[in-house]
DNA sequence: TGATATCATCCGCATATCCGAATAAGTGAT
DNA sequence: ATCACTTATTCGGATATGCGGATGATATCA
């Protein structure tokens, strides 16, 4: 098991303020965090995630919905399923991808919901460094 | 005003299973939906979240908190300010950055709620391709 | 005006990420 | 065994992202 994944609010933090402790204190489980979000940070993805939302879905029926390469669907399928967001469940030759907690549902909603009222603000945020959006 | 940006449950879906309308279903608004994923994609931005969480900081406060170049941390925090996460006021020379909607306080409980369930896998994601962790 | 404090932007560089194409690996049917 | 079908992995190349350091811009104060 991972050392340091709880929330964590250790004594010593700043002074005179209250600590949330809603992520982990320390970098390794920031880190994790971090790369569960960026798992979300990917259109395809996204797109895959609510594909399989409504039911069990096979590999061959995810690329023909996002229409890219099988490899590079598979690769994002594994890379749902390692981040914890897809299951598989193999049944002879075909893998079969479902959401793994109902929650994230409730997660994509609310982001959703978030992003909605910001469309345009994001539209434009040229993110980190520059770089062409 | 950006179009398109509703969940949207367009009539011509995949035939014979419901459409949850979690994500916009056109590519513009789940590429916006990524973008907001991303920007929480980075260990640093949250660490900035968390730490406006428990009230207004100032940039400076900010920068001595996550230990990074001032350059950098006024470039993150232009990136949480754009993708919706923090407002920022102005008073003389300082920029007071806070959270903008306490929602997102939820999004990343539930967040790490997930990540916390399985984190040893999450750890071992390699990412989409090769790529070192 | 000149010095200092604070924040924003630009630069070059290193790494991460995404992509299609090719190829490997496993299953099932003939 | 051989072939077809489905999934997984590897490769080279393009773009995105993060970083420090230098620089620019603005506000405050002597």
């Amino acid at each position: 098991m991972l050392r340091g994944l709880t929330p964590a609010m250790p004594g010593g933090g700043a002074p005179g303020r209250p600590r949330p402790g809603l992520i982990p204190a320390d970098p390794e489980g920031r880190r994790l965090v971090a790369k569960f979000f960026r798992a979300l940070g990917d259109p395809t993805r996204l797109a895959l995630l609510e594909f399989c939302a409504s039911g069990e879905r096979q590999g061959t029926e995810c690329v023909r919905h996002v229409q890219l390469s099988q490899g590079r669907v598979a690769t994002h399928l594994a890379c749902l399923v390692t981040c914890g967001l897809l299951t598989v469940r193999r049944e002879g030759r075909s893998a079969l991808y479902s959401i793994r907690d109902p929650r994230e549902l409730e997660l994509l909603r609310l982001s959703q919901a978030l992003v909605a009222e910001q469309a345009e603000e994001i539209a434009s945020c040229t993110r980190v460094a520059t770089s062409p959006g």
